[in-house]
RNA sequence: UCCUCCAUAGCUCAAUGGUAGAGCGACCGGCUGUUAACCGGUAGGUUCUAGGUUCGAGUCCUAGUGGGGGAGCCA
């Protein structure tokens, strides 16, 4: 069951702060690389020394990266076991991937190093704080500090709820957006500023907490307060668009600027975040590089649907001089009209970066390619933008299976990634977004995908019409596969991601690598594409081998009408030294989509641009 | 681009062509180591815009604007 509909709004899950955080150890690793250096140096002579504190500042290297990549040791003990992570594999993963091991963290990972003094400074209208100053700590970290340390958070305030208990009592939940939870902060009316500040705290103020560590009575973590600064107060707050209460994403995505402060959103964002860096960390580790292709584009020959125009010339006085409707497509001053242009020639907004990328790959064998990407289709559906992140790896040497298991093993990865990294935000999608989908979830990652040809989804569709299965449009073998077919194939059929391969020739692309006939049985004529179809989402992944023979890829351009000279430089990557290759195209925010359970394509990136709506 | 539904308080929604309502939120008070708190009270409206029908329009008609869902195209 998905959560359309569904209300997720800030009251909605708070304060799961402190149960069963147990601390873990802060591990010696830091130590490790400065002792290396040392005996390097004593031991040897100069010459082996050179090659030795190469070697060693490589290792330094090396541990940095990791560290930065990895901050926290529990993490860095499941990185180890890597993609092939038993505890992924074997029964019931997620419950223990939920449980957060805390550790304590080095203040100052959380607190910027030396310009913590600056951020401190008071305001001059508030009294100077006195005695020593407090390690200032992300929400995440207090959490998981131990009872006892003096700290100081900084955040903004979610719910405030008061009490007369004990002369004036007052229960802050502070979020800086560091992990899912806020932190309880506990106020009482002994502070100078209670009656006039803090019991007038609303929702989003921005505040600064000085306290202590305590146990609550019922066993969970918060802040004894012995300072509440309040740094931005909410003016108006009876008209603050973004209240402690649900709303829907359809008015959030009207107060684009401020969704991002609740949970829903919240999450999104560091999901989002996790994902990208999974995904560079997938490549690097597998000795991709990454490549950035260019956001414009001058080849007039992209032929992927739509394209945004990128010019310098005064378009708008030229469309209202008298007599003219300004430069019309075929005509003659056309020509001409772009020659005046800023590139010398007509130029658009990308919408792949796979031919550049093709070009890095045929000297670097391993390459991705991951920018933003322009479609001007006016296409107003739930998973379609204007602009949309998009993932292109390419591989030498390589041949359609090799690109569908590079495919699988790519999500795979992320799922296991963002399971492991974001699980406090991971649980609140299963429980408000979309019941069951950790479970979902783990089932992609334990099985292996279904591979199926075209031409048996094909048979497989057919079959299920002559048992009664009804569709809107006819199955076919030569024509594309509708949505609803798709669908059939993985929600109700196989109930799972499918990938389907080698597609009748006539509805793919020109790059693609045409089949020996016969390929899987086919009637006739078919490239060596995949896509990968999961449930509720569809297409994620558009993928193929690409056509490296010279003579086939003059065919296949004529054939399709397509203005040869312009393709000079794609054709002369297989006239010398061309070799079998292969790569896909990953629509990140779709990916958004499958893992985090968002029905929208609009609520998993922070600016949507679609049909008329660029206003944020 | 096509089909379809919707637009009323800060938010979510009621109101048969006949006095503009509720819940939540905000504010005030009560209670409470609270935690989607609870109890009582107060304030809050050019019913998306422009025309039209009618004695009378939130409601019916026309056009526009904005949004949702579905389709096509795709990732």
């Amino acid at each position: 069951m998905h959560a359309r509909g569904q209300h997720v709004g800030l009251g909605a899950h708070l304060a799961v702060h402190g149960d069963d955080l147990p601390l873990g150890e802060r591990g010696p690793e830091h130590v490790l690389v400065h002792h290396a250096h040392a005996v390097g140096r004593d031991v040897h002579d100069r010459g082996h020394r050179d090659a030795d504190e190469h070697e060693q500042r490589r290792h330094a290297a090396q541990r940095r990266l990791e560290r930065r990549a990895e901050p926290w040791p529990e993490t860095r003990a499941h990185q180890h076991d890597g993609d092939d992570d038993a505890q992924d594999k074997h029964g019931e993963p997620h419950e223990s991937l939920l449980r957060w091991r805390g550790a304590w963290p080095p203040p100052t990972l959380s607190s910027f190093g030396g310009r913590d003094r600056k951020l401190h400074q008071p305001p001059p209208t508030m009294p100077p704080r006195r005695r020593f100053r407090m390690a200032w700590l992300q929400v995440r970290d207090a959490l998981r500090a131990p009872v006892g340390t003096e700290v100081t958070v900084k955040g903004w305030v979610r719910t405030r709820r008061d009490s007369k208990a004990e002369g004036g009592l007052s229960f802050i939940n502070v979020h800086d957006g560091t992990c899912f939870d806020a932190v309880q902060v506990v106020a009482t009316g002994a502070l100078p500023n209670y009656a006039s500040e803090v019991a007038k705290l609303t929702t989003h103020c921005a505040v600064e907490c000085d306290g202590v560590v305590v146990e609550t009575p019922k066993g969970g973590r918060e802040i004894k307060a012995s300072a509440v600064r309040v740094v931005g107060w909410v003016d108006d707050p009876d008209h603050y668009p973004i209240q402690p209460k649900p709303h829907s994403f359809e008015y959030l995505r009207e107060q684009m600027h401020l969704r991002v402060r609740t949970n829903t959103f919240g999450a999104v964002a560091r999901v989002r975040h996790t994902l990208s860096m999974a995904m560079h960390r997938f490549f690097d580790e597998r000795g991709f590089f990454y490549v950035h292709t260019p956001i414009i584009t001058a080849s007039d020959c992209e032929g992927a649907g739509q394209m945004f125009r990128v010019s310098t010339l005064d378009w708008v006085a030229r469309l209202s001089e008298p007599g003219r409707g300004g430069p019309t497509p075929g005509s003659e001053g056309r020509a001409a009209h772009f020659e005046q242009d800023f590139f010398g020639k007509e130029a658009h907004l990308t919408v792949s970066g796979q031919l550049n990328v093709e070009t890095y790959c045929m000297a670097l064998s391993r390459v991705y390619t991951f920018g933003p990407t322009f479609r001007a289709e006016n296409s107003n559906t739930a998973r379609h933008l204007a602009e949309f992140w998009m993932i292109e790896p390419e591989i030498a040497f390589a041949d359609l299976k090799a690109d569908a298991a590079l495919a699988e093993d790519f999500i795979k990865y992320l799922i296991q990634t963002v399971l492991r990294e974001r699980p406090d935000d991971m649980k609140f999608f299963d429980e408000r977004i979309e019941k069951g989908l950790l479970t979902r979830l783990g089932e992609v990652v334990d099985k292996p995908f279904r591979h199926l040809p075209y031409t048996e989804a094909v048979k497989v569709l057919e079959g299920a019409i002559a048992k009664g299965q009804k569709f809107e449009y006819p199955v076919k073998w030569g024509t594309d596969l509708q949505s609803e077919h798709e669908r059939y194939l993985t929600e109700q059929h196989f109930k799972q991601p499918v990938v389907l391969m080698n597609y009748p020739k006539q509805i793919k692309a020109f790059y693609m690598r045409e089949n020996d006939p016969g390929t899987d049985g086919a009637p006739g004529p078919t490239v060596a594409a995949m896509d990968v179809l999961v449930p509720s989402v569809g297409e994620i992944i558009g993928g193929s081998q690409r056509e490296e023979r010279l003579d086939r890829l003059d065919t296949r351009i004529d054939e399709m009408g397509l203005p040869k000279k312009e393709y000079w430089w794609y054709r002369d990557l297989r006239r010398y030294g061309t070799t079998p290759h292969a790569g896909f195209g990953l629509g990140f925010e779709r990916a958004m989509m499958f893992i985090t359970g968002m029905q929208n394509v609009r609520d998993v990136i922070p600016f949507p641009r679609t049909p008329g709506q660029a206003e944020f």
